[in-house]
DNA sequence: GATTGTGAAAGCGTTCACAGCC
DNA sequence: GGCTGTGAACGCTTTCACAATC
């Protein structure tokens, strides 16, 4: 139910401006889904709504969290203080929505020590302890794409069940282990698709306006 | 086609790696999907396959990047120099894999000026002059959730055809704008889904080997 | 013999439509 | 009367299986 967490952002927006009561034809409207879609995703967590009412919107919010686990926070370690690395610790995002960093960790020396978003890289060797110590569930892979396996191998070494991997590398875990994948290079490529598509069709549209203009190319 | 520039990623590391002949059977494997899957997709760019020897990595890899529409290099506009705005903008990855920034924008005059991965941040009011110069297509969404929709609107105004909306916030744009949503959150609140899951799962077990104990809660 | 390209079958998520309930 | 909850219909994607081709 990957939809859950985008009800909740819009359920916790419309709770703050003070709605307390909501329709699934709402929602669905705030989602850009459909009705039907909401409602088979929300009675999958229990039968919640009151018929002819709709849903109470504090009570769904608390729901959603205990569905998704978020009734505390999750501490997540870092995996490279590269750009990628920095730029994802440096965002206080993470802590912000429950997922404070616990650690980010490097293989080069040359960056252990410093500070990002005010926490300090440690050596890839001290991943266990601070798994450990701190109890993170949750990886984050921000290495280049060659050393995102062996990022992995470690997380998983060190007890991390779910990754969240942001190198360019399809990565393998033993079964039980999570894995998502957020590749900012094929969200543009697929914008890109888009782009590349309505160009053609300008082009074709154009080439029928002038039908004395030379047919062949990048037309279809 | 959101699987293309998954194999295009593969076939290039392939390629460098001096593969020049490939099956589906291969890809399959490294994409971690089914061959027949690889088929229909790469028979969708044309029959650029050779019966019962595979495929060309470099041709394909050609293929591939003509049909993405990634032939020549598409500028980025990012709007909002926040943290995200920030990190997206000094994480050197977008320019790397031809989605070169080709502008950021802000609407607080205390961030303007400022210098930011080598790109200097400009006002909103100049967003249009921007996308107009650089010839820009595919707009960035990096503003806190709140400013998201005036942002895509501002981008849509400016010419913008694509938008990748960074921001938690679902945002609506005309007809013939493709929008992607990126949000960060929703990976991790994803994760922590799992590992709910995993948690409950630990709890029902440890309660089945102990009968005696309270079975309420938590469980299923 | 090996591997592609593709109809046909199976599977899955979405949408419809309406009974059930407030 | 209004809205939820859900069985049934639909459509799209995936997978199978094999004929066509090198």
């Amino acid at each position: 139910m990957a939809r859950l967490p985008v009800y909740l952002q819009l359920l916790s927006e419309q709770f703050d401006a003070g709605v307390s009561n909501i329709s699934s034809e709402e929602i669905a409207e705030l989602a850009a889904v459909n009705a039907a879609k909401v409602r088979k995703d929300l009675s999958y967590l229990g039968s919640y709504g009151t018929r002819g009412v709709g849903y109470e919107v504090e009570f769904l919010i608390f729901q959603i969290k205990r569905e998704l686990g978020l009734t505390h926070d999750w501490h997540v370690v870092i995996v490279g203080a590269g750009n990628l690395g920095q730029a994802l610790a440096g965002y206080g995002g993470f802590g912000e929505r429950g997922f404070p960093v616990g650690g980010i960790v490097d293989v080069a020396d040359d960056k252990v020590g410093s500070l990002i978003g005010g926490v300090r890289v440690r050596h890839i060797d001290d991943l266990q302890h601070i798994v450990q110590s701190q109890n993170v569930a949750i990886g984050v892979i921000a290495t280049p794409g060659p050393a995102a396996q062996d990022a992995a191998d470690a997380l998983v070494a060190a007890g991390v069940t779910s990754i969240l991997n942001f190198a360019p590398t399809i990565i393998s875990a033993p079964h039980g282990i999570s894995i998502r994948k957020v590749d900012l290079a094929v969200e543009l490529q697929i914008l890109s698709y888009h782009e590349q598509r309505r160009a053609n069709a300008r082009q074709s549209t154009a080439l029928k306006a002038v039908p004395g203009a030379s047919g062949r190319g990048a037309s279809a």
